[in-house]
Parts: C-alpha cells; structure tokens; sequence
DNA sequence: GTAGGGTTAG
C-alpha cells in the first residue's frame, strides 16, 4: 500500500495526473483494489479519467471482476459510450450477457450505439440464443449505417449460425467482400451446428485456409449426426491436433454409443484436461455404464483433477442409475468436504439422486439446505415426493413454490399430477392438469396424459379414462396403453383389458408386461382356453417373462435375489428366517392371497416356487438378519410387487419395528407400522 | 481509454 498510494499530503501538492500516472500501467488484482480505496479516499475517482481507467482495469480480461467493475460504473455520473461499452462486454464475457443486453437497452436512452456497442452485444444474443433481440438489433445495425462494418458483420454471421438460422448467417456472409478465416470458421460451424453436414463439408473444401478450430468444428458436425466414422478419417487427416479435436472425437464416440473406441483414444491422449475426463465419465453415463461412469471419476481423482460441477452430474447421476445410496453418499460427503455449492445443477441431481435411492428424507435435507432455489431444486424434490407416495408433501411445497412467484415447467407438472395419481387425488389432479394449461401455458404432453389417465383408472373411470387416451392429440405410446391395461385388471374389466392389450401389442410388440397383464386377467375371470392363447402367442414371438428380482445394498455390497434363490452364502439363515416370519404372520392372521399364484403364467421353476419364495421376501429376511436395527430396509425390485408380499410387508414392519422401503418398477413404497405409504394404491 | 470467432463435457 506503501509504495503505490502517495499520502496525503503528496495528493495535496500533485493534481490528479500523477495518479493517473499510478493507475496507467498494468495491475494486478490486488494493486487495482488498492488503488480503488485510495481514488474514493482522496477523492480522485471522481475525475472520469481515473474511475475509466479502473473500470477497464476491472473488466479487463486479465483481472476480469465483474462485481466492483460494475460498482465503478455505477458511481461514474455520466459514464461515456466507451464506458457503456466497457461494462456491457464484461457481462457478456462473464456468462452474464442478459444483464449486458439489458444494459445496451438502457443505453439507448443516452447515446446511439457504435461499431465498438454492436459486436459486443450481438455475441451477447449469439450466447443466449436469443434471435428474436438479435434480429431486432440487426435492424438498428442497418438503419444507423453500421452494416458494413467488419467486426459487426462478423458477429452477425455469429449470431445466425449459433441460433440456427444458417440462410441468414449466409446472406450475410456472401454480402462480405473480404472474408478471413474466422468468418469462414462461423459460418462452416454454422452448418455443422443445424446438422447440414453435407453443406459443411463443402464449405470446408472451399475454404481458403483451415486452421485446427476449422477442422474440429467439421468432425464434431459428423459425428453429432450420426457419421463417427468419416469424423473418425477426418480426425485423421488433420494437419495439427490439439486436446479440443481429442475431446470432441471422444464425445463422437460416446454419441454414437461406441464406448470401446472412446475408450481406447483416451488411453493414446499423451495429455488430458478436465473435459476429457468429463466426456468419458457423462459418456459412460449416457449409455449407462454407470459402474465405468465411477470408476473413471476414482481414477480422475488419485490423478488429481479437480471435479467440476459437470463432472459431478454425470458421477452424481450414475449413482441414481445404480441405485446405490451408500455410493451417493460418499460422494455427498465429498461435496461437503469441498465446499461445493449446491445451488445449481448439482442440488437438483443430489436430490434427485437422494429419492431414486429410496432415501427421501436425505433428499428433503439436501433440499432444505439449498439457500437459492430454483426451478430445478422444487421440481426435483416435487417429482421425488410424488414416487415416494407423499402427494401431500409435494402438493405443499408446489403451493410454496407457486407463493414465492416460482413458475413451473412442463416436468414440475408431471411430479404434481403423478404425486395426486399415486395418492388417489383425483379431483385435485384434474384441477392441476386445467391449472397447468389455463394459468401457466403449459402445452400438455403424453406425460401429462399418462399422468390423468393413470387417476381415471386408479379411480376407477375405466370409461373415462379410454375416452381421454382417444381425445389426446398424441399418438398413445405403451405407457398410455400399459396404464390403461393395468386398471382394467385390477377392476376386473376384461372388455377395456383386451382393448388396451391389442392396442398395446400393435405399438409395442416386444412389451411383455402386456401380456402377462392380460393373461393374468383371463386367468382370474378363469377364462384357461384365453390365457393358453396369450402364451403362445408369446411363444411365438420368442418372449419370456423376466423373473423377478430383488436387490439389497448393505456396507456398499449387493445382495441380488430372484425366486426361490439359494445361492446366497448366507442361504441357510435367510430360509430359517423365512420360516420364523411365516409363524410369525400367521399368528398375526396372515392368509395368504393364494389367488396371485395362479396370475403367474410362467413355467415349471416359478410354479413350484411358492409366495414366500418371492424375490422381495428373501431380500427382506436378508435384510432382517443383516442390517442395523433402527436403519430402514431398503430394497429395489424390477418388477411390481404382488398383493401378497405387499401384504405380508405391512405386517412384517410391524411385527419387526422396521422400516421396509421397497422401489418397485414405478414408485417407492414406505412400510411403516403395518401401514405402506401407497395406501394400498399402485 | 474499447475492437471479430473460440469449437469439445454438463
């Protein structure tokens, strides 16, 4: 401070040059802060000479601090165009460029824009993707004369290849005389962009000069539609590579679903970055290799790279794809330890990642814990809640949300109308559909239409709900008609059964919940000659009924059952268990819901395997044995549970005090004290 | 005392 700020009393004898003086050369972070607080001491900063020569320190990229750049310029009285200039670029640059637009629209009021304010504020546009101001400010462009001015063109052609408007990008381009490579470079990266591979290629060959960003641009362009393997020759055929054509041949690869030869061009990167290492982790989750997916980021680790937020979705991510909580949260504890913040994508993840575990209380923590929530956050915990079964819940902190003037989007609707689904609301549910459309602009997608059809079946508007799936706009996919399927059967109403099943077979052939639904009907309403028919047919088709299959984590280990399994190590005590909770149901005055043996249409292995064989019975007295009393049992199935185990685990969590959580093919479902949070509705 | 594109992961 010594040695930069004069005292006083030097101030006193020399006018405001020598400061200026002080202030001209290049500053470091630390020296411009410096020098600030001495201009606002002494009073220096009020000489517009000096308060520009901090504002262009700030917002220079080398320093780059947009937050007291913005402050100098707020206490200039009356900053000059350069100034505007200065300020509306470094929101731009800094990610902030829709304050930077709003700052060119405030500018207007005081000054016409010139051929410095245009570039800047285009790009600005380009970045958001926003060509509707972009247009517009094209059209003051034009009437204020500065149409030819190269930099302005440029961006012009910037603008309309990022938006995908690549005529307007090439009608400005061909009104260019003399044109470098970095027009050629927009435009050709315009093409590639809207997948006008094709023309791209063109463009590439006439171009005068190429350089490595010309090159990367062309391959990306291949490879995002679908052509891996010219992007691959091409990739070859380049003069000079640097990591960026590395990292985008990679992410080719991952696009197109080709893992091996991902991975085999990162073993050969003699130099990798941090995008490398997240290509390869969000690819492995892409195509959902979620134990790759972690294993890259352990390996991303012990060599020391530091994860970003990027990296962390992926990682975040695969871990709900595994369903593994003890996973999820060594990797919470992580983002503690390092003071990651969670108010952006990696909140909304974590709490997602939180309830495909089965572990909704830690996604409400995380969620509270959040001090900035966006749309993301409540959308998230909303869509958790509701395949948990807690519809209250989630309708609460909808109202919250819609309170502190949150709107919500398309995705925040479905976890509303499943939430009131999966609790039987169905006039609250068809409330929110109309709300979703009338207060909210919300164009209903099949979704939406899954999500009210679900409601008329659970409720048992079986008419109803047929009438809906034929008034939709959409074509209904297998969900609609799978849905559709499954209320007929649990209604008994074989007409609107066999309507959904043929409907259903047409869409989706290869589905094989349709089947077994249906014959399962025939076989209650005891119609054999029915239920023989659907099983040759699936027979036909070469399908076959994927078994049931339970999953348990415990100490980060799995524990996979299927029906009548014995090949765990601790088989002996899981079947005396079984035993003890047979006597122990049936002096609770369990009978067993025989009738579901009948449903399953499979062979010989399961007809032999009785109720209490079922996958979910065999995780449970695993996890009865095994888990620490007081720690819920969580367990993960493939398939929907049967009335009888549902039954039979509402007693069990009584009998027990345990808290059983089972996810099955759709939802969550909470036993507790002999009651389960789907109050028997799923 | 300002000046164009910046490609790849999410």
């Amino acid at each position: 401070m010594q040695t930069l700020a004069p005292s006083d009393t030097l101030h006193q004898h020399f006018p405001q040059g020598l400061h200026f003086s002080l202030l001209k050369s290049s500053k470091t972070h630390q020296e411009t802060q410096q020098l600030h607080a001495f201009s606002l001491k002494t009073g220096i900063f009020t000489h517009l000479s000096v308060s520009s020569r901090l504002l262009s320190l700030y917002a220079d990229p080398k320093i780059n601090n947009l937050r007291y750049a913005r402050s100098v310029f707020d206490r200039i009285q009356h900053p000059t165009l350069v100034l505007w200039n200065i300020i509306i670029k470094c929101y731009v640059e800094n990610q902030r460029s829709y304050e930077g637009i709003s700052l060119f629209a405030e500018l207007l009021a005081h000054f016409l824009p010139d051929e410095f304010t245009f570039p800047c504020v285009i790009k600005g546009c380009a970045k958001l993707n926003a060509l509707k101001e972009g247009k517009q400010i094209h059209g003051l462009v034009l009437k204020l004369g500065f149409g030819l001015y190269k930099f302005v063109q440029s961006s012009l052609v910037n603008l309309y290849s990022k938006c995908g408007e690549i005529g307007s990008a090439q009608k400005v381009f061909d009104e260019i005389d003399e044109k470098d490579l970095i027009l050629w470079n927009s435009l050709l990266d315009g093409y590639a962009r809207c997948g006008e591979v094709k023309v791209a290629m063109k463009v590439f060959e006439e171009m005068p000069e190429k350089d490595t960003y010309s090159w990367t641009v062309l391959i990306d362009g291949l490879a995002k539609s679908g052509e891996v393997e010219t992007a691959r020759e091409i990739f070859e055929m380049m003069p000079k590579r640097n990591i960026i054509s590395w990292n985008t041949m990679i992410n080719g690869y991952m696009k197109a679903g080709d893992v091996n030869s991902a991975r085999k061009l990162f073993s050969q990167m003699s130099t990798r970055d941090l995008i490398t290492w997240n290509s390869m982790i969000g690819g492995f989750e892409l195509n959902l290799r979620f134990v790759e997916a972690l294993e890259m980021f352990e390996r991303m680790l012990k060599e020391e790279f530091r994860p970003s937020q990027a990296t962390l979705v992926s990682v975040i991510s695969s871990v709900s794809g595994l369903a593994s909580l003890a996973k999820g949260r060594s990797i919470h504890s992580y983002i503690v330890k390092n003071g990651i913040e969670l108010d952006g994508v990696v909140g909304t993840v974590l709490i997602e990642m939180y309830s495909k575990c089965g572990s909704i209380d830690s996604a409400l923590a995380v969620f509270r814990t959040i001090n900035h929530k966006k749309l993301g956050h409540w959308t998230a915990i909303i869509v958790g809640l509701s395949i948990h079964g807690m519809a209250e819940h989630a309708l609460k902190l909808f109202l919250e949300m819609r309170k502190i003037g949150v709107k919500p989007n398309a995705i925040t609707c479905v976890g509303v109308l499943n939430a009131c689904s999966h609790a039987g609301l169905i006039n609250d549910g068809r409330g929110y559909f109309k709300m979703m459309i009338n207060e909210y602009g919300i164009k209903p997608t099949i979704e939406h239409y899954g999500c009210l059809v679900d409601m008329l079946c659970r409720a048992g508007y079986l008419e109803e709900a047929k009438g809906t799936i034929e008034e939709m706009p959409m074509r209904p996919n297998k969900v609609i008609w799978m849905t559709l399927l499954s209320g007929a059967r649990i209604r008994g109403n074989t007409k609107i059964g066999e309507y959904a099943a043929y409907h259903l077979i047409e869409v989706a052939p290869e589905t094989i919940g349709g089947y077994v639904v249906l014959s399962n009907m025939y076989a209650v309403a005891g119609e054999w000659d029915k239920v023989s028919k659907v099983r040759d047919m699936m027979k036909k088709r070469g399908l076959r009924k994927e078994p049931g299959c339970s999953l348990i984590e415990h100490r980060g280990m799995h524990h996979e059952f299927i029906v009548g399994d014995k090949s765990h190590p601790q088989t002996k005590e899981i079947y005396s268990k079984l035993s003890e909770m047979r006597e122990k149901l049936k002096l609770a005055g369990h009978i067993p819901d025989t009738s579901q043996v009948l449903l399953y249409i499979e062979e010989e292995e399961e007809k032999e395997a009785e109720l209490e064989h079922h996958s979910e019975r065999l995780a449970i007295a695993f996890g009865l044995i095994n888990v620490d009393a007081g720690c819920p049992i969580r367990i993960m199935k493939n398939l929907r549970v049967c009335n009888d185990c549902h039954s039979v685990t509402k007693l069990l969590s009584k009998i027990y005090s345990r808290e059983i959580i089972v996810r099955d093919n759709s939802r969550f479902h909470h036993f507790k004290n002999g009651l389960c949070s789907c109050k028997d509705f799923w």
